[in-house]
DNA sequence: TTCCTATGATTTACGACGCG
DNA sequence: TCGCGTCGTAAATCATAGGA
């Protein structure tokens, strides 16, 4: 009859970060300057030395981890914009004739 | 709080639905794949040419989709056994 | 038109694995 | 062994579509 169960791929798995029980995994979202800042970095360079990662998070009062992935995540982001999207040049490949 | 985004520029604005026929496609990968409903690069693929979408969507709308039926596993199965009655009532043809 | 929820997209944050 | 890179995804949240 009821044929859903319970999988494993329908369990938690992030939880917490670490330590006891409290629940609820917070997402914090960055400041419209934190964001805008990260994003010239990113403008200026794609890849942040050691040095300018920890001026970038001082300044920004986010860790060097936060920075780092933040900076992780925008490449995986710039590669999306430009892959999924350059139908721009030429679209004709259906040419099978 | 003030959430003065950056109302402007983004994409999300456009957007639209997916069509019944391309949402019904989707619908029957997830629930003839319950048990592991991540489809590989590949069958991303497919979909997305099946369902006239992009595979990025595609991705998305997996990730959302397992994400709420976790959200309300009870809601959710209802749906599931109803694509299961589907398949079944297909199958016996 | 005014809510209100459904839905697609985007944003933080990891885990797994690669490489130097 | 470190440490940072990519890839795929989780989970939360955003912004609008759509319908009563």
């Amino acid at each position: 009859n009821n044929v859903a169960q319970l999988y494993p791929w329908m369990t938690r798995v992030h939880s917490t970060t670490n330590s006891s029980r409290g629940e609820k995994r917070q997402r914090t979202a960055y400041t419209r300057n934190q964001v805008l800042e990260l994003e010239k970095e990113f403008h200026f360079n794609r890849y942040l030395t050691r040095k300018r990662r920890i001026e970038v998070a001082h300044s920004l009062m986010l860790t060097e981890r936060q920075v780092k992935i933040w900076f992780q995540n925008r490449r995986m982001k710039h590669k999306k914009e430009n892959k999924d999207r350059p139908p721009s040049a030429q679209s004709a490949q259906s040419l099978v004739n | 709080v003030m959430v003065l985004r950056s109302r402007f520029l983004d994409a999300r604005r456009k957007r639209r639905n997916f069509s019944k026929q391309a949402t019904e496609i989707l619908n029957e990968y997830f629930y003839s794949h319950l048990a592991n409903p991540y489809p590989s690069e590949e069958a991303k693929e497919d979909l997305a040419r099946q369902c006239q979408i992009t595979v990025s969507q595609v991705s998305n709308w997996f990730g959302n989709k397992r994400i709420r039926y976790k959200k309300n596993i009870a809601k959710a199965q209802e749906e599931a056994n109803m694509y299961a009655a589907k398949k079944a009532h297909a199958a016996s043809f």
